[in-house]
DNA sequence: TCACATTTGTCCGTATGTATC
DNA sequence: AGATACATACGGACAAATGTG
């Protein structure tokens, strides 16, 4: 053990690139560099930082992956910041989740209760942009089945929307990270049936994603009338059969 | 819009950092590469995956920030597989929460809804290894108190084990990123004062922790009762406490 | 439509600091 | 203390992609 290290505070606390990454993230922290706004390419932010083009591609890697930037390539392309990470958390949920070997059943049950939570904020919190998102998200949904499409993505967004409409950003993070992992699931597990504009009929992924609807319909009903205990219970029905087919799919 | 881009998947898909990153972390998911594994020095992946250093390098860091591996320096160093990529996605969560702005009280509110929800499950659930990991937490933080420390860490780990206890994972991964933004906010807004072997008497930090540790002292005996009602005010009132110091460090 | 400039992606070689044996 | 192994960092070069005129 170096007592210089214990007791002096290192002179060269961190790597180049790290350096570099952090020193772009308080700009963006600190609003100086703004969704949109597009950073130096590669070459000038070399310069300007004086180190080689190397580290700055490492320090943009970071920021990519953490989700500040993206990297367009060609002409006037370069780093862009980014208006939102939070996507980039979900996908470390999706790891996490696949690393810890969570269960289905584990899933399911935490997002019941966490879900069931949320609704009872969104009775209290719900503003009436919030309620319109909703029923346009069940509108579009209700389009995409008419036209024999899958509206997975508009039945997860319902969930989305739900936690928006706490009007608390925590439980929009919280929520979005768990609704990633059940997408993620769905969108692997189930097989993509080749049935694009062939009318042969139902499978059942579609029936599923119509049931689904038809719930959020009930949920939002039920909500409207701020009737907690019907749409608490609607919701946890409506989550134990999701629960139960990423059950099945996962044998 | 390109209809070779929308109908067929994408010829070359990625760019080959990623391939790298990707097919390790395959890896990994698959247990052939297990944590305290080392993977060859970057030389000699670069000969093996037949790219560059460069290339390597750049996976490498998207590795090391999705938490998967860490890097050493020096002779028989290289790059470790990790045991857990948890604090990866606590980190992102702090980025998420600066970003969003979100106040100490939406934390605190969200916090103490989702730790009740625990606490119930905890009641439920909880084996005789949980309880007796919270009683040693508290015995430790005792301990640190006795000699004039904060317990800080013990106080924030004590919420961690709770959600251990659920059973369910879930609840650890969220509970977990809670915590760590109030860590996160606890550390750097508190002022270090520098009193570490002086007994100058206490000050508000000491004070607090002192606090917070008999607080989590009845909530445990609550739950050890199996009196749900009881350790659900007592956990509120003491979060709602934390929460009051938060908002006025963040003045 | 087509050539051009810009920018990222990738490779190679080299030098340096640092931790381990 | 010296040798070795490794990450870190630099510079130059070319290929590929992409927007612009």
């Amino acid at each position: 053990m170096n007592v210089k290290k214990e007791l002096f505070s290192p002179i060269k606390s961190k790597r180049t690139f790290e350096q570099v990454s952090g020193k772009i993230k308080t700009l963006i922290f600190d609003g100086v560099l703004k969704p949109g706004d597009r950073l130096p390419s590669e070459i000038e932010l070399a310069r300007q930082f004086m180190v080689s083009r190397q580290t700055i591609r490492e320090a943009l890697r970071i920021l990519e992956l953490s989700g500040f930037i993206n990297v367009q390539k060609g002409g006037s392309g370069g780093p862009l910041i980014k208006d939102t990470i939070l996507n980039t958390i979900n996908n470390l949920f999706l790891d996490a989740f696949r690393l810890e070997k969570i269960t289905a059943a584990e899933l399911t049950f935490a997002r019941i209760e966490i879900e069931k939570l949320v609704l009872y904020h969104v009775i209290d919190n719900a503003e009436a942009s919030d309620i319109q998102a909703l029923q346009q998200n069940i509108q579009k949904a209700k389009l995409k089945i008419e036209s024999n499409a899958i509206s997975a993505d508009e039945n997860i967004e319902f969930h989305n929307l739900l936690a928006k409409a706490t009007k608390n950003p925590v439980f929009e993070i919280v929520v979005g990270s768990i609704e990633a992992v059940v997408r993620d699931l769905l969108t692997r597990l189930t097989p993509d049936i080749e049935t694009s504009g062939d009318s042969t009929g139902y499978n059942e992924g579609m029936l599923k994603s119509k049931n689904a609807v038809s719930d959020h319909e009930a949920i939002l009903n039920a909500i409207l009338n701020k009737n907690r205990e019907k749409a608490c219970l609607l919701l946890e029905q409506h989550l134990r059969e999701v629960g139960e087919r990423l059950q099945s799919l996962m044998d």
